[in-house]
DNA sequence: TATGACTATTTGTCTTGGACAAGATGTGAT
DNA sequence: ATCACATCTTGTCCAAGACAAATAGTCATA
């Protein structure tokens, strides 16, 4: 009799720390929403504690990825499944386009998808060398990333694909970073993100883009505490402190944090936030130079180098 | 007045969940603590809410290193901070020794520590050159692990300090492993860490040991839920999945993680785990190959490609 | 002096039910 | 349309208790 044919008898039942470490949602949660949807509704042992069945664990990752594409709680947790995996179909796919320079995204999204590894690095490191770093980053790193972020969203790759991607093109990025000379007569920059944010793919991106214009990059690495950028900058005296966001983390936070983080700073080190959210952001932070584009950085530097030489002129 | 000679003014305040991120001490742990040995004592917010002052999250490190090296909570706890420290002192510290070898990483310390970035990343550079990259990783990489980790945990280098270490060094290693061959003979390993788990390098210094034996590394980057692993271990036959651990997850968390995996994993697929929390641990995991240092490494993939081969002549 | 069995203590994790603030949504006025 | 305000929603925190697994202590036996 084979084990694998029969889920119902044999289904593996796991506690509330395995469901949490398997689904990513913690314990909190999970009561909660037991108490307020009545999903989900694990079995107890003998030990009145929760025991979840295979079948609500995979709903629990259904439910997920529905959330982390935008939707609430409220109204999918107590749906049974099949809406769910109905809804999953209907998510809105944002206008895919398929113009010249994003056939190169476009082949690398499918040659993920089918796990040529080999052929990924190789079509993204040909495309590194035709195009140059800059260019490469502005119209290929940067669609691609779009097109890789709507995928996962629509459940069209999974989160180990994604994960996938992003060691591939860090490796690609870092390696040309690296062979540049890193002793450039531009403005000393620290980068690095705020607690929370870890996607590191955003600051190597815009580290590429400020090494290129012969800035002096000192990276963090991400998720730098607010006090511990301010003790980097002083000892480092960079003239720059810049920061990366994606759009995971909630526009008021952005703000509070950088509001605190300009408190703290030196007046004179300025304070740089890129990151796509600023894009339709209508908020702004004084003191603080927001971009929305990595393109955008070229002019900035140029702007800082030109105040910078006036303030010189001047002492 | 230097800001810097008063850290009772601006010592930062953090809650309960950036404590538990920071030590990996959980919250129900924090709060069983302070009910049964009166410490951390957490001042509290406006909403009753706990607040911890920076020193008390500096003890706290100072107690889960004692704790994982053998001392019980009892007895640890609720002692002052400079008993502790004295303990500290007392532990069958590995054999500091101050040979050949280890110079290189206290200089580096040193270097470290007096911001001199350049110079710092030319003397690891060197380094490797010389050494080549598995002796460099050997007797490199890994004391001064161990040296930046202690000095972390005393409070002597600063955590931008530390970010800024791993940083280099992970520029450093994935450039060296960048420029071999990635179409070795040996098994396809799948890399990655788990969720929780964000230490990068010492994934890095297992990918560059297992590389240089001539094995096939994808690596997943750090924290990949189980449910991923599973489904990228499939996607990419990989014959071995390897996890990274570094000391700051709890034994107890791993093993289950470990049990959790080997039970959804293939069961022709080889699940290794590497960590220096292996070095004194007594528990064990039924299916899974655990390794206290890198240098259980070659003989390991030996093994495979022996039992592999034999395995092969059977069928 | 070891080794094994048994008891006592320690310690991590789970429980319930309540609370609250920040975010999201709805509503009405300008 | 845009803004301010009221009203849900929802994630996170709290307290105090319970219990089982791990550890230490005790004693008897080989």
């Amino acid at each position: 009799m084979d084990i694998m044919s029969e889920p119902s008898i044999n289904m593996p039942c796991v506690n509330i720390s395995a469901v949490e470490r398997d689904t990513g949602l913690s314990k909190d949660i999970l009561r909660a929403w037991e108490r307020r949807y009545g999903f989900p509704k694990p079995s107890r042992d003998s030990n009145g504690e929760r025991v979840y069945p295979a079948d609500q664990l995979e709903k629990l990752r259904v439910i997920r990825r529905l959330i982390d594409s935008g939707l609430r709680p409220g109204n999918v947790v107590s749906e049974p499944l099949d809406a769910l995996q109905a809804r999953m179909q209907a998510l809105p796919s944002r206008a895919p386009r398929t113009e010249g320079e994003f056939t190169v995204a476009d082949d690398a999204l499918r040659l993920l998808k089918s796990h040529q590894l080999t052929a990924l690095r190789q079509l993204l490191s040909q495309s590194l060398m035709r195009l140059g770093l800059q260019q490469f980053v502005l119209d290929v790193v940067a669609p691609l990333n779009e097109l890789i972020g709507n995928a996962w969203v629509e459940g069209r790759i999974e989160i180990f694909e994604e994960h996938l991607y992003a060691e591939q093109l860090q490796q690609l990025l870092r390696h040309a970073i690296g062979t540049m000379s890193d002793a450039g007569p531009g403005p000393r920059i620290l980068l690095t993100t705020l607690p929370g944010e870890q996607h590191k793919l955003g600051l190597l991106m815009a580290e590429a883009c400020l090494c290129i214009e012969g800035a002096q990059c000192i990276s963090l690495g991400v998720q730098t505490p607010v006090w511990d950028i301010v003790q980097a900058a002083r000892a480092h005296r960079a003239d720059i402190v810049a920061l990366s966001y994606s759009q995971v983390t909630p526009l008021n936070v952005v703000c509070a944090n950088l509001a605190d983080l300009r408190g703290q700073l030196d007046a004179d080190v300025e304070l740089w936030c890129g990151g796509s959210l600023w894009g339709n952001a209508r908020k702004t932070v004084p003191g603080v130079n927001t971009m929305a584009a990595l393109a955008e950085i070229p002019a900035a530097l140029e702007t800082w180098r030109r105040h910078h030489a006036a303030c010189r002129a001047v002492q």
